[in-house]
DNA sequence: TGACGTCACTTGTCCTTACGAGTTAGGACT
DNA sequence: AGTCCTAACTCGTAAGGACAAGTGACGTCA
């Protein structure tokens, strides 16, 4: 470490030197870093310009500051929590996901009349202001202590013409699966990944550290006509959850040539 | 908008009042914030409060600041780049993914060696510190400009089992899963999907806005024996881009009883 | 008319100062 | 010895000032 002054601006000079020390394993993680005094005085730029950097490390989510401590390295393990996607198999999933299923409600779900969005509107091909049932759970990962937003939107019209749907349409999406299916749909569905920052109240509740992404995957179930009969939609923290789908190949077609 | 008091800080409290005025609608999706000086004015405190403030909005990916000119409402709009994964069929994809194909190389591959990290490691299910042949590619989706960054990692042990991949093992994608078909491998595979933040390298050669988040896919090849052929690795930005699964139902099981 | 330069606006960087608030260890008092 | 309090550290918040650097519009000059 010395005074590098290549780039910019100093506070981008004072974060590339603690970015560098990190990832090259010079400060470990979880070890303490010096603090902003101490970097006041290595670097000789006033404590604001400090700030700034560290600030810039936290966004990337290098570090993680606790008042009155000090900042440490963020430990970049991988994900604690492995969510398993079923593909080509239906929905004899306990609870949301198959995976072993750890998720435990929290909360009470809270159901609640709502309308679709640009967004939900795309995912179940309606025209925006289309009335749907909501349902919001707060599930827990019982070993893992991993948080995530559980969602369920059902068209008023779905929920019309299924009889066992239409007086409770807020079921556990096992059951709204065991339904549909009893009515003789056969479904198929998509599932579509995004990525996001968190808002304040998710952050909040999800128990986000700085920095992290949600990593969210809504479900489409579609009737045999390849209509969507329903969405559910899962939201937690990406530094603690990652996604995994098992796909297995049946044929082997030629490729074509080059590529 | 009023001098509202309630939350801790003060610039969490102009922070909460632009928010909500973002979400609201009352500062329209592409429109121009009030500047600095004109939040100043409106809520009595300094200027380093008010760039907190947006210091804030900006780290949640509400707006973008552009020098010299001011604070704008990001236009959350929907990823424009449906990436399509396909599942229960094998590599007829012409580069890294099936989705009409629109990926184009932008620069020349960089091929090296390096070693398992612990994470590579933990999916390809070797020790640390094993050897790979490594590839990097950057692609551009033609229609939407958007970019990738694209990774092959091959253990040597691999590479040297089969004789047409020894030579030069950092083809495209597509031709290694077509030379290992050939070489009578029946493959599967598994995708896991993750998000995290971008260094300010990925940054760069992604050109990615703040607080945008990397959605990572790790698709890792197995033979008939299950074992880690090979692991191909895309990462983009997730203001642009989303994952979709596709998957069909073949049984319908019956569910547990409650749920 | 066209090109250029200036100026007024924006945000970016950097400094100084001050105090509040969480944390921890050590010393004083009981 | 045990308890409590203080003092010294940490980061958080807030204000002030100053200048640099992008941007765009307007006015001047050729």
């Amino acid at each position: 470490m010395s005074e590098i002054q290549r780039p910019g601006a100093l506070y981008q000079q004072v974060a590339a030197a603690v970015r560098e020390a990190i990832l090259t394993g010079e400060f470990a993680p979880d070890s303490l870093l010096p603090s902003e005094a101490q970097l006041m005085a290595r670097y000789s730029v006033s404590r604001p310009t400090v700030r700034n950097a560290i600030a810039a490390l936290r966004a990337e989510g290098l570090i993680d500051v606790r008042h009155g401590k000090g900042s440490f390295v963020r430990s970049s393990g991988q994900p604690h929590l492995t969510i398993e996607r079923r593909i080509s198999r239906t929905a004899d999933d306990r609870f949301v996901m198959p995976n072993g299923d750890i998720w435990q409600e929290v909360e009470e779900p809270s159901t609640y009349r709502t309308h679709t969005t640009k967004d939900t509107g795309r995912l179940l091909q309606l025209d925006e202001e289309e009335a749907l049932f909501g349902c919001d759970r707060l599930l827990i990962d019982s070993s893992t202590r991993t948080r995530a937003m559980h969602r369920t939107l059902i068209p008023f019209e779905v929920a019309e013409a299924v009889p066992l749907l239409g007086k409770e349409p807020c079921k556990p999406p096992a059951a709204i699966y065991w339904v549909l299916t009893q009515t003789g749909h056969k479904l198929s569905w998509t599932e579509t990944v995004r990525a996001h920052m968190p808002l304040p109240d998710e952050r909040a509740t999800l128990r986000l550290p700085d920095a992290t992404p949600i990593l969210q995957v809504a479900r489409v179930a579609h009737g045999a006509d390849g209509r969507p009969l329903f969405l559910e939609e899962l939201r937690c923290g990406a530094d603690c959850a990652e996604l995994a789908y098992r796909i297995t190949a049946d044929k082997q077609p030629a490729p074509r040539a080059r590529a």
